[in-house]
DNA sequence: AGCGGGACCTGTGGGC
DNA sequence: TGCCCACAGGTCCCGC
């Protein structure tokens, strides 16, 4: 599941449930499921949520010093790689099988709130750290521009190298956000074969390229994601937008533009779909 | 530099 | 019904 759409669809519905809450306790049911490039949980404690928002496929909460003064004292962040899910104990959920860390959070006025990371595949990892410590983690700092905001004449000279365009795409470096469902479908949308190499498009190319990665993505986040089988928003609802796809998951069926059979490879180890009429 | 392959994990679906 | 294999939204690391 979660790329950009999705990390966005769980930042918001997380938000009104956890906002302005304290960190009470937690407990890390699977040390791995930590990042260790940041620091211990006992960091958050008595810290209050401040603001929760979105880089990348990251979803981070703003943390403050409960007392007054000391904004913006640190961060926690979360990536949800395949099967990570976030959820609150109000959602009507509990631990499960896969929960990895619980949170205690207390309202302004008291109030027991509990924040779920659950994880099927143990991917996922949470990472408690402050402005400095996040600065010093590689995945971050080199983090490419978020494609929702970055400009044509930024993203034209990103596309440099040999590579397959499908490869740049999945390259958090060159923008941060897109995973295999996006990149297909960005790559069909613009008309572009996914192993086109990245300094073959031409600028009306890159143009196109940009405005369809534009599209698709704020068109999933409308829908609030796409659920696959796994992926749910932190009340539990599942996505709509693998309503809209026209080749993830689509190959060996019939184009829903032009009929022709829809092509399935393996691109850089990933699945891949495409078009070999609409995309030249 | 960039590619392929493997690793990290668990579950599901298809074929036999 | 059951077993085995392939595959799954992501990222990192190794060797070539």
């Amino acid at each position: 599941m979660p790329e950009l759409p999705e990390a966005e669809t769980v930042a918001r519905t997380i938000s009104p449930h956890i906002v302005d809450c304290r960190f009470v306790s937690y407990e890390l049911l699977r040390k791995q499921t930590l990042n260790e490039a940041g620091y211990p949980l006992s960091f958050i404690l008595d810290k209050r949520i401040s603001k929760v928002h979105r880089r990348g496929k990251l979803i981070i909460l703003d943390l403050e010093q409960n007392s007054k003064g000391n904004s913006n004292s640190g961060m926690l962040l979360f990536h949800l790689r395949m099967t990570g899910r976030l959820f609150t104990s109000t959602a009507n959920s509990r631990q499960g099988k896969h929960t990895r860390c619980i949170f205690t959070l207390e309202k302004s006025d008291g109030t027991p709130v509990k924040l779920f990371f659950d994880d099927m595949r143990a991917f996922g990892q949470i990472m408690a750290c402050d402005q400095e410590k996040l600065s010093q983690w590689p995945f971050w700092r080199d983090l490419g521009p978020e494609p929702l905001e970055v400009s044509l004449s930024d993203f034209i000279p990103r596309l440099k190298g040999g590579r397959p365009v499908k490869t740049g795409l999945l390259d958090q470096k060159l923008l941060a956000g897109i995973g295999n469902i996006y990149a297909d479908e960005s790559l069909f949308h613009a008309g572009i074969k996914p192993e086109r190499s990245l300094d073959s498009l031409s600028e009306e190319e890159a143009g196109h390229l940009l405005a369809a990665i534009q599209k698709v993505l704020k068109e999933s986040i409308a829908q609030c994601g796409s659920s696959i089988r796994d992926y749910r928003d932190a009340n539990g609802n599942t996505g709509a937008f693998q309503n809209s796809f026209y080749v993830y998951g689509r190959g060996g069926k019939e184009c829903r533009l032009c009929g022709s059979t829809l092509i399935k490879s393996r691109l850089g180890g990933r699945a891949t779909v495409y078009c070999p009429v609409c995309q030249k």
